[in-house]
RNA sequence: GGUCCCGUAGUUCAAUGGAUAGAAUAGAAGUUUCCUAAACUUUUGAUGGAGGUUCGAUUCCUCUCGGGACUACCA
């Protein structure tokens, strides 16, 4: 709050004066004033009645008189109950105000900040959900550097495993050389199509691979001795629910010895062993899917600092575990599989390296941690992941801090929960995700349209009227999605669309599109323009003062916003400064001719108004338009 | 079963333990000689339930009812 420790200061006189009694400073609760009541700050006197050993009128009433006759900030007190209001003298409003450009005082510090955010598998295209996690990875890393804090932005790639390898094979079986040059398809579609028809495939091939088996045909005496064990299962299963679990398992073990997945499973043998013409192939598509995920972080204006890949960084972790091993915080099990045990951290035992030897997720996370350790040496390295993986990420932690890294407690998990449609759940088999590209597209052309309709294109020439959509359409969609606490579950209604009046991007991008034309005008004014008049009011009325107060919380509020990693703090400030501004704007008369000091005042005013705004966009990686 | 998250106007979202729980939208009623009416003004309407701690609870604690996630030799 404005002024707040010069206010805690005098505060503390005061009780020293009339109690004569320290307080500690913490203990102060001072908060803005209500609209409906007198004042500036208020100061809540609950926690001197100790001391006072009075009412709390009678205590607030004892400070407030203090304050009146020797604070140096205080022009007015009055008291509601158990609340002190005080008035702050105006011009201390207009001083700092006109000192605010040259004290744009950012804090430096010192911490060095990763931030892992995206991290995309490449066997489909990138969704909804997908897009929560890049506005708010971006918007967190923008906040924190603007907080005065060294950030790196990392994207870690998943482009390994079974899952790429299904789209392969079933480009290879399906494709016909399809390639997004012959398509038309962006990559990422491309290859996200494929991962469809293997699913198809997949489907039809295990059932009828079950159909066979009722029927008695089997294609190996593996699969009859297996299928019959667990028909066997099924007939002595007493509960609905046992029967519904071994069906699940038939189906699951259908699914395992099709042909195709068989052929998936060989196409990863032959990846891990390097085989050329599996290793051009993962090439090609992975390349194609970069190329799609380039245009779609483009038009999202997100990027990164440093990309890992998991197919560099998989085999990180086995070393850890391997050390861990010898010091004996892990333990190996008979079937040579490595466990920690994490009883003690009210966790449970967790796998670290399979049977086999092959590492799992656990595993490569150990591995890419320390890797980055050691590639950055962190303060904080930030995790932008879903929320679904909590009890992972404790884990990593726990078992870091096992092993004796020091900066186990450096991880931290941004958990943000996930986006549900009208009709419930996104799940990617049933087809109800929503695409980011799509969305985007259809966004701007809403924006497009909503425009047309308002008669706004004026003088505009295509392409500035083509880009004036585009900076609507995604200024409604990341203020949306970055306006709602991470950690709620969010409703979003594709058929709705996106709201472009209200608590929405659009609006207060008007805002800071009316503020230009404010600007042009007083530009176009030669007395204004050539005027030699200093910056000089003696007197601001309400709408004024509320301004000033907003304009002038910028720091405060970016430093708030770093401490939460909350984006949807700048989102709410922001707005609050376009609806100040709106109310300022139709009760007071900006560029006035016969007024030049109120004028340059007002457009100082306007100025500062505009660049808050466009700051705290930029922070949320939203575009603010010139005019619209 | 265990662990974690979420329940606030019809709807979508706010609220460091503080005053009469804010916005927006939808509904009702107004405002364009004026720098952008994508604006502004007025108005109707909510804390799932029961206890507890506190001067004071949407917020903290316990129980309960709803919704969801996790509890994989998937990533």
């Amino acid at each position: 709050m404005l002024f707040a420790d010069e206010l805690k200061s005098d505060i503390l006189k005061a009780v020293k004066a009339i109690y004569d009694s320290d307080f500690p400073t913490g203990k102060i609760s001072l908060q803005p004033t209500k609209k409906e009541f007198a004042g500036d700050a208020t100061l809540v006197v609950f926690p001197f009645l100790q001391i006072s050993k009075q009412s709390p009128e009678q205590t607030a009433n004892a400070i407030g008189e203090w304050m009146k006759n020797n604070s140096s900030l205080i022009e007015d007190v009055n008291v509601i109950k158990g609340f002190l209001n005080l008035s702050i003298k105006q011009n201390l409003f207009i001083d700092a105000f006109t000192k605010q450009q040259a004290t744009n005082n950012k804090q430096q510090t010192t911490n060095t900040t990763l931030v892992e955010y995206s991290s995309p598998n490449t066997n489909k295209p990138l969704h909804l959900g997908h897009m929560r996690n890049i506005l708010l990875g971006y918007a967190v890393s923008e906040i924190l550097k603007a907080n005065g804090n060294k950030v790196y932005k990392v994207n870690i790639v998943n482009d390994r495993g079974i899952h790429i390898c299904k789209s392969m094979q079933a480009w290879l079986q399906f494709g016909n050389g399809e390639t997004p040059q012959s398509s038309g398809m962006k990559g990422d579609h491309l290859v996200g199509k494929y991962y469809v028809e293997f699913d198809k495939a997949y489907n039809a091939e295990a059932k009828a691979m079950m159909s066979d088996w009722i029927s008695g045909k089997f294609e190996s005496p593996e699969s009859e001795a297996k299928y019959k064990s667990l028909i066997e299962q099924l007939e002595s299963a007493t509960s609905e629910e046992a029967k519904d679990k071994i069906i699940a398992e038939i189906k699951a073990y259908a699914k395992s010895v099709t042909p195709i997945f068989k052929a998936v499973q060989q196409m990863l043998l032959k990846w891990e062993a390097s085989d050329l013409g599996t290793l051009e192939l993962w090439n090609k598509m992975n390349g194609w899917v970069y190329d799609g995920f380039d245009v779609t972080y483009k038009m999202l204006g997100v990027d990164f600092d440093k990309i890992y890949y998991e197919s560099k960084t998989y085999l990180l972790g086995k070393e850890i575990v391997a050390e861990g091993l010898s010091k004996e915080v892990f333990y190996k099990k008979p079937d040579g599989s490595v466990w920690v045990d994490l009883t003690a951290e009210g966790l449970d035992h967790k796998l670290l390296l399979r049977g086999d030897g092959t590492s799992v997720y656990i595993t490569q996370d150990l591995g890419t941690a320390k890797l980055r350790y050691d590639d950055y040496h962190f303060d904080k390295l930030i995790y932008v992941v879903g929320n679904e993986q909590e009890y992972h990420f404790k884990v990593l932690k726990q078992t870091l801090k096992k092993l004796g890294y020091d900066w186990w407690d450096s991880l931290y998990h941004l958990a943000y929960n996930m986006v549900d449609l009208p009709s419930g759940k996104m799940k990617s088999r049933e087809g109800t995700v929503v695409d980011a590209d799509d969305l985007i597209g259809s966004t701007i052309e809403d924006s497009e349209k909503m425009t047309r309709e308002l008669g706004k294109l004026g003088d505009f020439d295509s392409d500035d009227a083509k880009n004036l959509y585009r900076i609507i359409g995604l200024g409604a969609l990341k203020y949306f999605i970055l306006k709602v606490d991470p950690e709620k579950r969010m409703l979003f209604n594709p058929a709705e669309s996106i709201d472009i009046n209200g608590n929405t991007g659009p609006f207060i991008q008007y805002a800071y599109a009316r503020i230009q034309s404010v600007l042009r005008k007083a530009n176009s004014i030669a007395e204004l323009s050539s005027s030699a008049h200093q910056l000089e009011v003696s007197e601001i009325n309400a709408k004024e003062k509320d301004l000033i107060k907003l304009v002038l919380s910028y720091n405060e509020i970016i430093a708030e916003a770093a401490h939460r990693l909350s984006p949807a703090l700048i989102a709410n400030y922001a707005y609050d400064l376009a609806k100040a501004y709106n109310q300022f704007y139709h009760d007071n008369v900006v560029v006035d001719a016969t007024d030049i000091s109120r004028s340059l005042f007002r457009i100082e005013l306007s100025k500062q108004t505009a660049m808050a705004i466009g700051k705290s966009f930029s922070l949320l990686g939203i575009e603010v338009p010139e005019r619209m």
